[in-house]
DNA sequence: ATATTATTTTAAGTTAACTTAAATTATAAT
DNA sequence: ATTATAATTTAAGTTAACTTAAAATAATAT
């Protein structure tokens, strides 16, 4: 399969299971190509079983094109997870590695890097890695920020991002997967959380505690 | 730069190197493709000032060409290096990996691999790997154990090939980048060299002592 | 219910990287 | 030196993955 083709579907995935919109509009946005491709595309791939198509329908995967996105996610994130392990590189800059060595992997290498870092669960930002035969580790009873409680401890589980900003807003304040933080204040009216982190407190706003998961200390 | 022009880049600089002849058709052949595409890429390219071209005469890179063949084969032996220490993988295997990911390698990432590694001169097959700015150590004074004398010893310096079962042959027999052996018969007549390591006892025809470098233990 | 707006599709065209077949030029053989 | 053969180039065509512009359809607002 082609680079396209991959994250086509890869594009299709994301946009289901994040949005809810695998409309060609919404793919075309996420892809920068026009519309006209995304329709293009979509017939093509229909014709090779990874999709359903139908006129001014949204997109939606078949179960072979769902296998497929598993498995380039899956590579993706094991790459993350190795760079992120043997290299000092930053949540944004081992996203952008990954985008491209995601497609040059076997899976035989894959498999290879997977047994190297012990079948890990969740990459480096805390998303789940698929294994082998696309199957993802769902118990996760993970929360945004938004929703936690004040007086609360919690685990950082996930930082849901491509952003190279909040990376390194993260990487600066100590916000990483597996990190520990007490929840002080929620503003309800502000939709602000404020957190304690290393002995330092910090005031989020909404657009970082929608991203940011975490799972209660017990 | 697309991967099509960056194998044919490093066709060109290998072909130059390895069997002094960068004749479109043995570029084509090389590459798998046809002479006219040759012709068609080595006219673009020669625009873009990768190399100089004039009908029917053989390719040459231009500085700029070759810096960018040295830093396409940098990245491809710094990949071979860091599959073949983190993972157990064969020789063979190694470089049909590196193939396709030496493409999808930012300068950035090569030089934290190199770095990870010690910033190796060689890697597995005993390939000089280039520096970033394409410097090659070149005090390599390994002769092909075609050319050594019976009764010396020689520390193992490069194994140059591409081919499966040359490496699988040299796996079996602990012929690896590093190991010492013993020159213990040269076959003048059958051009065949007989060789002890570990022990054993093993006799090579051209094939193999042509394409097995060595260095003299002094 | 109809008009306006937004989305999607169709149609036609482009570019990179190829192909095959024919024409040209170089090389080798007598 | 001429001819046969081999290599290379030119010409024309293909495919994947795009583009823009126009046409068709769907969604929304009054």
């Amino acid at each position: 399969m082609s680079v396209a083709v991959e994250n086509f579907i890869k594009a299709i995935y994301k946009s289901g299971k994040q949005e809810n919109d695998t409309s060609t509009g919404n793919i075309a946005r996420k892809l920068g190509i026009s519309n006209a491709a995304v329709t293009d595309m979509a017939k093509k791939l229909a014709s090779r079983d990874l999709l359903f198509y139908e006129k001014y329908q949204s997109l939606q995967l078949t179960e072979k094109g769902n296998k497929m996105a598993l498995n380039i996610i899956r590579k993706h994130r094991l790459w993350e997870a190795l760079l992120y392990k043997l290299f000092d590189m930053s949540l944004h800059e081992i996203h952008r590695e990954a985008e491209a060595l995601e497609h040059q992997t076997s899976d035989y290498l894959a498999n290879k890097i997977s047994y190297y870092l012990g079948n890990p669960k969740f990459d480096p930002h805390g998303d789940p890695i698929p294994d082998e035969s696309g199957r993802i580790t769902t118990d996760d009873n993970s929360i945004p920020l938004s929703k936690t409680e004040a007086g609360k401890s919690y685990n950082i589980s996930r930082l849901m991002s491509d952003d190279r900003e909040f990376f390194d807003f993260c990487a600066l304040h100590g916000l990483k997967y597996g990190n520990k933080i007490m929840v002080t204040n929620q503003f309800q009216n502000n939709k602000m959380t404020q957190i304690s982190i290393n002995y330092n407190t910090i005031l989020l706003n909404e657009d970082f505690t929608n991203i940011i998961y975490v799972n209660e200390i017990n």
